[in-house]
DNA sequence: TAGCGTTGGAACGATACCGTTCCGACCTAT
DNA sequence: ATAGGTCGGAACGGTATCGTTCCAACGCTA
């Protein structure tokens, strides 16, 4: 197996998954846009879903755990600035608002966000847990309405606003949070 | 044109759009499902966009304005309530997040959600405006973060995670708006 | 009873897509 | 030079859907 051909074959999922949404997304369509015939498909995956599981992995739509910063307004910011870089990319903003749409209908692809989710709640646990560590939280902190809060408002903004969030909202997003995250 | 056959193709088509998504609904499962025929689908619409138009405006997606209830924490509790009780309903649990979708890859259904957006602002607007009245908020207010954060954890905690959303939860997450509002 | 509007369901001609199979051509390793 | 793996593109048999048109039947009104 040719892995430039997979290669293709990946970023032309992507690329139709961003245009058309998962729903409407035509392996027919993924294999013209790659230049390659629909058996080059079926050779690699048994099925659209199978596709969709290793696009999502290979792309690395995954956000990392925020290294320590000594604090949690530095904690958060750098985990806004992280979240916002993903964000911005033209097929992320595109393609995790329909994997979100999709779980909500109960889709095939909800596993893929289960999967997703697991890896950022763990970013979101460090950084709650090493500020409770400094005494900058309490440790009777609702954690998951902690880990809603953190993301929510710079999705909101970005995603479903669709405007462009400077640092310096950023900076203001950090301190209602920090405020906010002292009251929960 | 009988009014039962258009309200039955609304429905229909409201039930469609939950299941599969806007770009992947049929309207001839649409017909199917009402009953009808899709002769009578294009006797009333001339295309699936100016059914989802229709269909939206007519369902009351809209959020209304929450009366002025003398405190913010009151308002943001009356508003919070008011939005988990429509993203509680099993419809707009699954289409709003697809209205969001289809927005964010520039769908022809963009214009609908910024209609909605264009009452839902209303809502919040009023509800910050009271506020800086009465001197809870500072004037010099960002009120455009100010409006991501107020539905943005709800959204977040009901529809990206699918959690059921206390009272209680409700009641922190007005404490954290509280705080954080008066940070930004 | 008659006339008119509207109906559901099917057919139409068309396109799109599925998943599979096929095959001459290409590429790489021996 | 040869062999084997993989390729792109097309065909296959099938289903699905589009938007339009048609028509016998129904329902309502005069």
């Amino acid at each position: 197996m040719r892995d430039e051909v997979t290669d293709s074959l990946l970023r032309a999922f992507l690329e139709e998954w961003a245009v058309h949404g998962y729903a409407a997304l035509s392996l027919e369509r993924v294999a013209a846009r790659a230049g390659a015939g629909k058996a080059a498909i079926y050779r690699r995956w048994p099925s659209k879903l199978a596709l969709a599981v290793d696009a999502v992995q290979k792309f690395g739509m995954v956000l990392t755990d925020v290294a320590d910063k000594g604090a949690l307004r530095n904690d958060l910011e750098a985990y806004l600035l992280m979240l916002r870089r993903a964000l911005r990319h033209r097929l992320v903003r595109k393609i995790l608002p329909d994997l979100y749409a999709e779980a909500s209908r109960g889709s095939e692809l909800a596993p893929v966000l289960k999967d997703l989710s697991v890896s950022r709640r763990r970013g979101g646990v460090s950084l709650i847990e090493r500020a409770i560590g400094r005494g900058e939280l309490p440790a009777v902190i609702d954690r998951e309405l902690a880990m809603d809060m953190i993301p929510a408002s710079l999705y909101w903004g970005m995603i479903v606003t669709r405007r462009r969030i400077t640092r310096v909202q950023i900076q203001r997003q950090v301190d209602a949070l920090v405020a906010g995250l002292q009251a929960i």
